[in-house]
DNA sequence: GCTGACATGATTGTTAACAATTTTGCATGC
DNA sequence: GCATGCAAAATTGTTAACAATCATGTCAGC
């Protein structure tokens, strides 16, 4: 199965199968991220650098390398003589990032809408048909992707790389976050919500793009579930409604 | 001599000597950030693990690891097979990096404008008077140090974690930016430009509060000579302003 | 005199072994 | 039965040695 990271790299390039080529280090990291956004590594588990290093077939000193990046972008958590765990990121922080991308997307908006031309209404139109099309088709995991790809790319409109890497990593973890707080039927309407934000770009309007983003971040947000997390492996408290106590008697 | 980023961390916590008892990685990553900062390695310059590893007493494992931190910080370049370099930020980089504090930072203070307390208006009054103390008394090192730390203080106050962690990091960036690109005779006048923007603050216009600090940060920008990049050790072209000739003819 | 191959030295990349720490299992005592 | 302490296993942290790569200096050839 392809990963989501390396096609949503080939849907930047154009070119899949070339992501192949990357060097071993990225291949890593990006295997770990997607196992992780793919909750095929759930959040609290331990990671075992011996393990890692034996299943992808390099030296520990690489995986230790890679826990960096990945703790760098809160994606893993690094306790000292402990060891490496997947984020479980709390409800908290999980407001604080939705809170910290409306300040970054109001601004990215502002200037995608007052710097509107025919040429980049086009690319986004583009991009929402592609986003429809994975819709009708009913792939799902096409859409996730997509919908993360159109926040970068206006990113990448307001023309400011700084603001783009960093909106990059906000969206991973913002991936992170809906993997463990999405409703049990996942509901990802949010296609048509972007063709609202495209018609409030159009208006030239800075303010009115800045409300519908803030808009949509939102209504992103309230779609989670972010009252009680989905349980994670250890807790069997919450699995079971109870304490455990002996089965026989 | 105190470095400036454990003073920083001291202004922080109140507690200077308490810095002392950082983990032996962080203080490694603290002095060598200092260094960069205070162009004792200047920029461009190369950054050998051995020799790192001897100053230090650590081994050279730790300081890759260190690098990986600083190259995510974009305050170091790491080339596979050829080392780690000092940054050298490029005058269209210096001039992203305050693009993109302009959009981070005009959310923080619109954030901060609207939610404007007694108790916050006096914290950031206090930081100002410390700014002026350290003006009057001629400490120019302290005053620079203030001068982040009052837009750290600002982010804070907008009670975002991510953000604030985001602007800590695009600061430090923009330190190296200034000590790279700064004017021959420092301009350290920003302290009466923060003034002004508590004014803004104050007024609970979030509007004004914006407008303020987005002129502020182009100050900032402007003040730099972002035509000609100090030269480095290398550029000789540019230091003695002709090409090598042979010296005996 | 200049260019390019080649050998040498320096530096990074990688691996494996060892040390330190934490976790786990078990026995002991209350 | 439960807590406490101890020993063994597992895991992380660290170091040193080796391999691969790159930079530097030398020398032959034009």
């Amino acid at each position: 199965m392809e990963s989501i990271v390396t096609m949503a790299k080939a849907e930047q390039t154009g070119s899949y199968k070339g992501s192949e080529k990357l060097r071993p280090e990225e291949m890593i990291y990006h295997e770990m991220l997607d196992a992780i956004l793919d909750r095929r590594l759930e959040p609290g588990m331990k990671l075992v650098e011996e393990d890692l290093a034996k299943t992808f077939g390099v030296s520990r000193a690489r995986i230790r390398a890679t826990f960096l990046q990945l703790a760098h972008d809160k994606l893993i958590n690094l306790v000292p003589n402990r060891g490496a765990f997947v984020s479980e990121p709390t409800i908290d922080e999980a407001i604080e990032v939705f809170s910290a991308r409306r300040m970054i997307e109001d601004g990215v908006v502002r200037k995608v809408a007052t710097n509107m031309t025919d040429e980049r209404a086009a690319q986004i139109k583009t991009h929402l048909d592609r986003e429809h099309d994975a819709h009708h088709r009913g792939d799902h995991r096409a859409a996730i992707i997509l919908s993360g790809e159109f926040h970068l790319l206006l990113a990448r409109l307001s023309g400011n790389l700084v603001i783009e890497e960093f909106l990059e990593r906000l969206i991973l973890r913002t991936s992170l976050i809906i993997a463990m707080y999405e409703s049990p039927q996942p509901v990802d309407c949010s296609h048509t919500e972007h063709d609202q934000l495209l018609n409030a770009l159009l208006s030239g309007d800075g303010d009115v793009a800045a409300a519908e983003m803030s808009r949509h971040l939102d209504a992103i947000r309230d779609r989670l579930q972010l009252q009680r997390p989905k349980p994670g492996k250890t807790d069997f408290a919450s699995i079971f409604g109870r304490m455990p106590t002996s089965e026989a008697s």
